[in-house]
RNA sequence: UUGACCGUAGCUCAGUUGGUUAGAGCGCCGGGUUGUGGUCCCGGAGGUCGGGGGUUCAAAUCCCCUCGGUCAACCCA
């Protein structure tokens, strides 16, 4: 950082090309296999109401202690949205859309964290969202998607596991038990742990401290404390993945982060990505969630990919490369550069990718830049191209030495374009 | 919020126990005779050593604060 002062803010950052293009494909790729299952796009404000994410639940971290509120010019208290489930669901309610309604999105969120490598303060998220139906064949196509989503990207290092959370009384039944057993083994936890097993025992499940789970290990499971009706479902899921060839470990231990979920909760994990952050996305049932933001009592089940995470785990495994960003043509002018702008802009209404140098450098220097542009062909005008009506036309992709003027042809002026277009479309097709 | 490590040109990094005008590679720009790329050779631009304060005759090198990065806990994508 020399004499700059002003930089993005902690936790933030700028992506600059190649890495936006990447970035826009892996959006593209996420939207068309969503709309291949009948999603379509919902896009909501980045902030809403606080009210909108303090209904989710206030004991969860990220209502409570990471979210970005402020109050407006009008006195509003709003807050970016640090998740999407709840602003969907509230999206929902507003507009009561016939269901199942089937949505996906895609956008960044805002959480007030320490940053770190897959951990951001504004990170971006691709997720899809089912309302209206509690058939657990529902559970099984929205876990489809993210599973065959990151299958689309290449990812090979990816695991899915799946848990049950049981149904709201279920779930109560084991935060009791939890609570008593943990309170029995209090002694034994960290001191963190007690503090976790204060303020929700069910976190204590997945604590990465060595002292907490020796006594997790001896935890009552959580299977026990199914309703009938939940055993069923996630057994029915199970049956549906299995059915589809998607392999799921279920793991007792996952419990998720937001509190809504309920019944079938689930999580994709990266083991291409060491350190701590190796979840690439997780979702679950969450049926209650719409009711308790003011709306008629309606199931739900969805997922949220961190595509942040994903690209570091592409990057991983090495899959997913930016597009490339090669020019067709650089417009290489030496007679002031006037003429390489019109034929620059003729090139470029004719749909090919085209470059050229600005300010007047050396022939040398811009065939430097168009060598520089990956350009498959230089078209050259010189002095005495402009005064017979031609150009010259140089094929960069040759093994010519450099220098030589072997593999450059002259055409007229006139019809540059189209042959351009005529040999560049010929490649194409020979080689896709 | 807690702890550990780190911060030198656009990028990756060197900088001896604090001592004269802070270096390299890559990149960028230009040149190697008349208008031509990818190799090679030469040259140039570019840094108030993250910022501020302190110790000292003297600090990129020591101390404090601050900002930022990385890793871990917490939590999560």
């Amino acid at each position: 950082m020399s004499s700059v002062s002003l930089q993005a803010p902690r936790g933030t950052r700028d992506i600059l090309a190649p890495d936006s293009a990447r970035l826009r494909a892996l959006t593209q790729a996420f939207a068309a296999e969503s709309e291949l299952a009948g999603y379509g796009q919902v896009v909501s404000p980045m902030f809403e109401q606080i009210e909108v994410f303090r209904r989710v639940g206030e004991e969860t971290d990220i209502v409570s202690k990471e979210m970005y509120h402020f109050r407006d010019p009008g006195d509003r208290h709003l807050a970016l949205r640090p998740e999407l489930t709840a602003s969907v669901a509230r999206a929902f309610v507003q507009h009561r859309p016939p269901v199942p309604w089937k949505v996906w999105y895609e956008g960044p969120q805002f959480r007030y964290e320490k940053p770190q490598a897959g951990r951001f303060r504004q990170f971006n998220q691709v997720g899809a969202e089912l309302f209206g139906s509690d058939d657990p064949q529902a559970d099984v196509e929205v876990i489809a998607l993210a599973w065959r989503f990151c299958v689309a990207l290449g990812l090979r290092r990816v695991r899915l596991v799946v848990n049950s959370l049981g149904d709201r009384a279920d779930r109560e039944a084991y935060l009791a038990a939890l609570a008593g057993y943990f309170g029995g083994r209090a002694d034994e936890l960290s001191a963190q742990g007690r503090v976790t097993l204060a303020r929700n025992p069910l976190r204590l499940l997945d604590s990465k401290r060595p002292e907490d789970r020796a006594v997790v290990a001896g935890a009552p499971p959580i299977d026990e404390f199914w309703s009938p009706a939940a055993a069923a479902h996630f057994a029915a899921v199970r049956a549906g993945l299995d059915a589809l060839d998607i392999p799921a470990d279920r793991q007792r231990l996952l419990v998720r982060g937001l509190d809504y979920y309920r019944r079938t909760a689930f999580e994709l994990v990266s083991d291409a990505l060491d350190g701590a952050q190796d979840a690439v996305g997780g979702g679950g049932r969450y049926d209650g969630l719409v009711a308790d933001l003011g709306g008629p009592e309606t199931a739900g089940v969805g997922f949220a990919l961190g595509v942040d995470r994903l690209l570091l785990a592409c990057d991983a495994e090495d899959v997913f490369a930016a597009p490339p960003a090669a020019a067709d043509v650089y417009v290489v002018d030496v007679t002031g550069g006037a003429e390489a702008t019109l034929l620059a802009e003729e090139l470029r209404r004719a749909g090919l990718r085209a470059e050229r140098a600005f300010g007047g450098r050396s022939m040398k220097a811009q065939m430097k830049s168009a060598d520089r542009s990956g350009a498959r062909w230089a078209v050259l005008v010189g002095p005495d191209e402009l005064a017979d009506g031609a150009v010259s036309l140089r094929d960069m992709r040759g093994t010519q030495a450099a220098g030589g003027t072997a593999g450059q042809s002259r055409h007229p002026r006139a019809g540059i374009v189209a042959e351009l277009v005529a040999r560049l479309a010929a490649e194409k097709g020979k080689t896709p």
